[in-house]
DNA sequence: GGCGTGTCAAGAGCAGTGCTCTCGATTAAG
DNA sequence: CTTAATCGAGAGCACTGCTCTTGACACGCC
């Protein structure tokens, strides 16, 4: 892909890939509703106006970042899950390779996963990375039951209704055979996980299980056995 | 507490009321991040300056705002639990009044559930405020167990070492004699609501279990199994 | 080689922001 | 009644995103 045809091709992208690298700094000084072009800019030895030949605007600007931020946690994600590991060491690999990217990225991660940013709608283009993570989880999920070692859930209730119908639509896209009442399952799992990380990075469990790691992967291993993901033996 | 003394007083409450009115308004439009000073004061008739009288800075007018919010979702909160209802039937209007206060003020719910304000750091006053919520849960966890009702979690594993810790500290403050295993549990209850209503209220969910009420029911109802608590008779 | 076309950074300028200061007018307290 | 505190108004500072124009540069075609 570096095979960039002129010199001035070769310089925009490089100047795209610094102009992102410098906008990241400043989100994790100043935070995602602060970004400033300007101060961009100005880092870069640049004009603020000159920005705008790479970026049309600060929005697209943030789609950009936005975009790496979500193919970067789902990297993470997908690096995390291996081949040779069972099923339910890989559920808690991928569960803390996304927490360990949260806590390196944490204004990265409040970019993707926090309030939407004012006046900001994010464009359709950011839907597939988005959901690489949930994507790689689905999948461990179907492994294990291809696999025929997920327990059976005989104490859970079925979805009904709408819930079951866009359950079946997920298990359509993204993970076929899987029973419903894993899949409703695994969704619960998702946002608990989510809900965990936003809430150990925006400071709500302080004064309780803070340091959450402990918790975390305490937890983790709470939805596995949720999920009917076996034990390692 | 309207014995205002002198007129003065009185007018001067009445305006810092107006202010946080008119600045909820903006929040609903703009979002936290856009909330303008100018523009409150503007559609207030007033010149700008002349707010710094009421809230001596953005960032105060802000935790002002906050610290309403957490009161109002925790008022929410607590009048959905009912005397005359049985633990699990609280738990589930909790987490539905929850939701709706959400989803009815939501910009008022990314101001105190979403990514934090750049530049800004809650003060002490709003921890209070904030722990409303988990009190009414925990309060009900501990109404059930007083009660003898909570079935025994026989398959759940025991936290331990700092967790065991932490969950200890937890239950000396907030839910004493109850066990450990179930306080751990209402930890990851807690975390999926909150991680639920989030990914509701910032996009997550669409393409998968949008509209999510159907899920939100579910959930909270396998969370309460989760927990323990039993199905009403 | 030279020449047009498209790309580039620079700069001025617009409307908006948070915030500070000073200025009279009003009001409460001594 | 007098004094001190409080109030809203207004000007002004430094900053923001963004637009428009200008002049310089590099590329590709002839």
């Amino acid at each position: 892909m570096n095979a960039g045809r002129t010199a001035r091709d070769r310089a925009r992208a490089e100047l795209t890939l610094e102009i992102k690298d410098t906008a990241r700094r400043q989100l994790a000084i100043e935070g995602a509703a602060r970004l400033s072009l300007r101060a961009v800019s100005r880092e870069l030895g640049m004009v603020s106006s000159a920005l705008y030949r790479y970026f049309p605007s600060r929005d697209e600007l943030l789609t950009a970042l936005i975009i790496d931020a979500y193919d970067a946690l789902g990297a993470a994600a997908e690096q995390a899950a291996r081949q040779d590991q069972d099923p339910r060491t890989n559920w808690q690999a991928v569960c803390r390779a996304v927490r360990a990217w949260a806590v390196a990225h944490p204004h990265e991660y409040a970019l993707i996963y926090g309030s939407p940013v004012a006046g900001y709608s994010a464009p359709p283009s950011t839907i597939q990375p988005a959901s690489r993570v949930a994507t790689v989880l689905l999948g461990l999920i179907r492994q294990a039951h291809e696999a025929g070692i997920l327990a059976p859930l005989v104490d859970a209730p079925a979805p009904s209704g709408v819930l079951a119908e866009q359950i079946a639509g997920l298990a359509a896209s993204a993970a076929p055979g899987v029973p419903a009442k894993v899949l409703t399952r695994a969704v619960i799992a998702w946002t608990q996980l989510f809900g965990m990380i936003s809430f150990e990075l925006f400071g709500q469990l302080v004064g309780s299980v803070d340091p959450s790691e402990p918790f975390f992967d305490h937890a983790t291993a709470q939805m596995a056995d949720f999920l009917g993901l076996p034990p390692v033996a």
